[in-house]
DNA sequence: TAGATTGTTAATCGATTAACAATC
DNA sequence: TAGATTGTTAATCGATTAACAATC
């Protein structure tokens, strides 16, 4: 976590899973676990788990393994989500609403605070108790509510156009589910989900088997 | 395509993104590019480029470069996308709504022909065209039309459920998106969106940005 | 104490980058 | 032909696995 070297993205992009699956440990009441368990569960390797952990610290005991709630708030911890993070959504189609609907964004600590559309037959809706506001006041909105993370659920041709909204809005992450790549300053975190190109990989793997392995 | 040696996964989670640079190239009416503009474009170096399309014959031609629209319908065919898919979609919230609707995976040759839900108030529902079917009949249906892929957007507690008749059915591919590992048959090829891996990434990098390299 | 399992170093493996001869 | 750019080999870099001493 404060290393002086990185850590590099392949261990953070393990770190989720490790945390859900030490989430559904504690609530079956485990409170131990080994790095052998663990890597029955996720596939990873035991040796690579310990890896992984001992970026950011040494949390278990030797002859012991890992205490489950410990380990699961220290990731937590590590992967920020012992904080609220105020979002807001530009895209109020089925996508957009789907992630508004998503109690488990919410449970993790993901507020929406309103979705933005220019399309007058969604705005003034309610999405749960959350509205549909025109994107004219996203700008303002963002800024005076102090909003740190847009999502794009938008069409590619206009991905960019929101992206630069949210950048002049003073957002500092952007959670990017159009099939387009965008540019933002450098300080900008992005995360893009492109569905499409995960589609096609299942495709790819459908016509050429033998290049499949089961990763998870 | 047809290699003895296996491709690596690493590469083959690159060619969907050269397929839709090289598409919008086509339909810029550009006619040609090298490795060195692709890199441009892509955000991976030249070589790496030059690497990843030789895995699968010598596309390019020396002192030239290669031909956008050939090297598109090539990489076409390697992802199978040459062909069209039966899917369903079990699961008709918001999420599979958003699937279905979404005239981008149409186009790229997957035709949703049902979708599934257990909840009366939205089987018989139409979207776009497409009926939301009692789920009970799910099985049947895809053994009667032959359907190949199954996409999962129901919770997480009803996902194996949903699994387990998708492979009765004789599916031969799973795009899952409910945040749970499912199991499956060595022979099924599962494609898994983790949205909230996704997020929780999109989290560690707002809080550690020092590690947080864009990566495209 | 004996057994178990971590933390960590060293060895291996694989992926990326660099370099350049081949050739269009 | 000269210039450009691929295809491919070799070098480097980074990630994973193996091994084991440390220690609970």
């Amino acid at each position: 976590m404060e290393r002086g070297n990185r850590v590099s993205i392949t261990v953070i992009r393990r770190l989720p899973k490790y945390y859900r699956y030490l989430t559904e440990l504690l609530n079956k009441g485990v409170t131990r676990i080994s790095s052998q368990e663990l890597s029955n569960m996720t596939g990873f390797t035991a040796s690579q788990i310990r890896q992984d952990l001992n970026n950011f610290g040494g949390f278990g005991q030797q002859g012991y393994g890992y205490n489950v709630e410990d380990l699961r708030n220290q990731l937590g911890k590590i992967l920020g989500l012992d904080k609220i993070y105020k979002t807001v959504i530009a895209g109020a189609g089925n996508l957009g609403q789907a992630i508004a609907n998503y109690k488990g964004f919410e449970d993790a600590g993901f507020q929406v605070l309103s979705l933005f559309d220019r399309n007058p037959r969604v705005i003034g809706l309610r999405i749960r108790d959350v509205e549909v506001r025109d994107v004219e006041l996203m700008e303002d909105f963002i800024k005076e509510n102090g909003v740190e993370i847009g999502i794009i659920t938008v069409p590619k041709y206009s991905a960019q156009e929101v992206a630069d909204i949210f950048v002049r809005g003073g957002i500092k992450g952007i959670w990017n589910f159009a099939p387009a790549d965008i540019k933002v300053p450098d300080e900008i975190i992005v995360e893009n989900v492109h569905l499409n190109e995960s589609l096609f990989a299942l495709s790819y793997f459908l016509n050429n088997r033998q290049d499949y392995v089961r990763r998870d």
